[in-house]
This record gives C-alpha cells, sequence and structure tokens, in this order.
DNA sequence: GACTTTTATATGTCTGACAATTGATTTTGA
DNA sequence: TCAAAATCAATTGTCAGACATATAAAAGTC
C-alpha cells in the first residue's frame, strides 16, 4: 500500500488513512460495522485514545458515523448529497478566503459552471423550478431587505436555475461554486437601482428558461457576470479612495 | 450563535464546530496559534483527549496543522489548492460510488462543466498546457499500457485542457468532476478500437485549443462524451448478459 | 403475553502520566 | 568574544486505566 511505504504523519492519521483507503476501496461497505475501538486499538497495536482520534478524523469528513450502546460502534456512512454539498461549500469559503482570489476570478468560474447547466436547464426544469426563480425575483424585489438576505435569495435563484438541469451530481459540483461566491458578494452593497438591474436579468433568464431558450439564457448570465463584476469594481474603487 | 442555541453531537464536534466558525469568520487569521490543548481544555472546561478529538476533525478538513515542540501548536492553515482538491476527490468518489449515479449521469455533469472551459482555454492556454495534451495522447497510443495507465494519462490530459483556462477556482472545481470520474471509467476496459478513437478525439481538441477555436472543441468533447458513455454502455450491456 | 428490570457492550469523557520534539537559554571552551 | 555544546521548558503525541452514559438484548415479573 501507498501508506505503508510512507508512513507519514502521527498514528491517527496513518490509521485514519489506511481506514479511509479501506473504504475508499470498497473493502468496507456502506453500514458495515467497525471493529470496536478497543479492537482497533488491538489490531494496530496503539491506545484507545489514539484510535478515536482517528475514528473522529474520518467523522470530521463524513465517512463514518457513531452510535453509542450495545449495538452501538462506528459505521461506513452513506455519502449523502447534503453532506457532500456542506463539505464543498465550507472548503470553497475558506479557499476563496484564503487565496486573495479576486472577484472577477471567482466570478469568471461561477458563471462559466452555470452557464454549463443552461442548456440542460432550458430543457428540463420543472414547474417548480420556474416556480422558485419567480418567488425568488418577488423576494428580492421587495424593499427593505437587508443584503445578507437578498444575498440568499440571489444564491436560491441560482440554486434553482442549476437543480434545472436535473443531474444531482452537477448541482453537487455547483453548489460550492455558488454557495462559497456569497460572502464575497455579501461585500457589495446593493443600491436600490443595482438590485432592479439584477432582478431584471433574473428574470430575463427565468423567461428563457420558460420559453427553453437557453441562448437567451446564457446572454442574461453572461451580462449579469459582467455587471456584477462592474458593481465589483466600483465598491472596490471606492474603499481604494478612501 | 447557531452552535449554541443547539448543541449538537459530541462535545469533540460542538468544540471544533465553534473553532471552524471562528475560523470562517475570520477571528482566527492564517498562521493564528490556537492556545495550546492545556489552554482549550480549560476554556472549554473539558479534558485535554476531548480537545484532541475536536482539534483532529479540523485537521481532517486541512483546517489547522500542528507542531511539535516548543514553540509548537495548532496553527490556522492556509488553505491551498492541492489541499482542496484532494479533499474534493475524495468527497466526489465517494458520492458517486455510494448514491448509484449512472454513468450516462456522470458524465453528462462532467463534459457539461468541461465545455464551460473550452472557451476561456482556447483563449488562454499556453504552451505548455498543449505540450502536455501532446505528451499524454502519445502515452495513450502506446501500446501495452495498461487501463489504469490510460485512465490516468486520460485525466491528464483533461486536467491540462482545464488547466487552460488559467482560472484556480475552475481548476480546483472540475478536479473533483474529472478525477472522481477516473473508477467508474477503469471499469470500462478500452479495446484497442476504442483507445484509437478516444485519441483521435483528444487530437481534435488539441488542435482546435491550438487553432484557438473553442466551438470545434465543444463539438470534439460532445462526441467524446457520447461515445464515451456508448462504450459504458456496452461494457454495461455485456455484463448484464452473461 | 406485555411490561419492567437487569445486564452486557459500546462509545463518551476524565485523570494522570510519560515520551518525543524543538526552539530558547545557559553553559562551556578555545 | 564568539561559537559549539549541553540544558531547559513548553508543547504535542501516546499510553493506561477508570468511570459515566447510552442502548439493545436478555431475564425476570405480574
Amino acid at each position: 500500500m501507498k501508506n505503508s511505504s510512507t508512513p507519514q504523519g502521527d498514528l491517527s492519521a496513518q490509521i485514519a488513512g489506511s481506514i479511509r483507503d479501506a473504504i475508499i476501496a470498497g473493502d468496507l461497505i456502506v453500514d458495515a460495522r467497525l471493529p470496536s475501538e478497543a479492537e482497533l486499538a488491538e489490531q494496530f497495536k496503539v491506545s484507545r485514545p489514539t484510535v478515536r482520534e482517528a475514528l473522529k478524523r474520518l467523522a470530521a469528513q463524513a465517512l463514518i458515523r457513531t452510535q453509542r450502546g450495545a449495538t452501538g460502534g462506528a459505521f461506513v456512512n452513506h455519502l449523502k448529497y447534503p453532506d457532500a454539498y456542506a463539505q464543498q461549500i465550507t472548503t470553497s469559503t475558506l479557499l476563496l478566503s484564503m487565496n486573495e482570489v479576486s472577484i472577477a476570478t471567482a466570478c469568471e468560474a461561477r458563471f462559466a459552471l452555470e452557464r454549463a447547466c443552461t442548456r440542460l436547464s432550458a430543457e428540463r426544469r420543472s414547474a417548480d423550478h420556474l416556480a422558485t426563480m419567480r418567488a425568488e425575483m418577488f423576494r428580492q424585489s421587495q424593499p427593505g431587505l437587508s443584503d445578507e438576505a437578498f444575498c440568499a435569495s440571489d444564491v436560491a435563484f441560482h440554486r434553482a436555475l442549476v437543480d434545472g438541469a436535473q443531474n444531482p451530481v452537477m448541482s453537487y459540483q455547483l453548489a460550492g461554486a455558488v454557495e462559497a461566491m456569497q460572502p464575497l458578494m455579501n461585500m457589495i452593497t446593493f443600491t436600490a437601482r443595482s438590485r432592479e438591474k439584477i432582478v431584471a436579468l433574473h428574470g430575463q433568464i427565468a423567461d428563457a428558461l420558460e420559453a427553453q431558450n437557453a441562448t437567451d439564457a446564457d446572454a442574461a448570465l453572461t451580462e449579469l457576470e459582467a455587471y456584477t463584476i462592474s458593481l465589483a469594481k466600483d465598491v472596490l474603487d471606492a474603499r481604494a479612495r478612501r
């Protein structure tokens, strides 16, 4: 194995790695119960606290879940989409906040990926997806809405767009791209005028998807991208001058 | 806070969550040193092993790193792209293997996202990216190459395509989509004939990118998607008949 | 037979200790 | 005086053993 040849890191990291490999390789199938902590300690010839640290590492990645009691133990977790979403979003958010990614770069990536969904979404979106978009647009046009709520609604709108493609793998991949942008978006305080324009573009997107016109949706998304970047630029310039 | 209102899970999970929140909120900046385990134990009114379990959870997500010795301790980690890639790939791989995702769905998502890169990649790809693609194509055309090596080279080719867009956020997002497919792709044993066709399509893609012709690259990718799905279908049908 | 109690087994947590690592400090020696 | 060596102190890594707690199954009771 790779790990045994280069035993790196703590014992708990090594043990976690070896169990992780077993799960990924399929040696441990979903819902299989791992040996008890005491047994693992014996197998790996370490103490129970060390085993526990290893198990916590795996639990942090949602690879296992633990249960107390007589028939308890550690079980290989069925990694579900919501868990994967959450991880993706955390990682993406931190990645953006720690790597001096320009808003332009992040926007470019986000909208490029989102446009990858439009063709499918135009074809397959359900009435539910359209209704969600309309509802979020309505919320966005309410005066007195806080910037945070506006951004949250924006995310919900775009998620509906992505989910319209009816491809869960794609929804998962996009979750990180869309949601991780929210902190960056929150930095842009939206004027009434800019909100109006954004909602108008959302309207164009929703109309195009309803008409199953992917080309128009693409164009509106592209315009929204340009507008978002120009808004961000204004805010940053204003700050620089201060 | 959300966590304090609904204290969920183990103590170690709660502590990990509260430190994680502090990192995400920016209260703890990169390279900041956390209090020592003993001090954290005192602050949270738990024992050191419990604190350690919490820290291991964070370490598993690459949020902190630890260092032994006099000036050691736990430090907020600068989350770098490779770390984020690795996490994304692990999560994506498990997600695909555990959720009965059809090869068609996974392929659709992957190629749709990849096509999102072609326009940028056609515009910006460097000579290095083109050289990498050519080199991988050469490797792929060598007879006697194992299926695993062929797939690995395939991944390398497509990563070069994605990296050509010169947008690190996009490369990160695509890493999961492309690499997580490898186990699925490994299931398809490639005949000499099918390899030949794949390499030919790779050639079309590389040529189009070199000529900065995104449309042709898109078309070749679409053809590759259709061909990949048809190959997978053949393999699955053959298995079903057995 | 249905309900209650007991019991066994597992994880969750604590205490206290020692080993290993490593930067800083002090001592030593030329 | 300055550099090398020895020592120190702080911190994480690991261990052993114990108790608390949760939970399902088994045993007991009416």
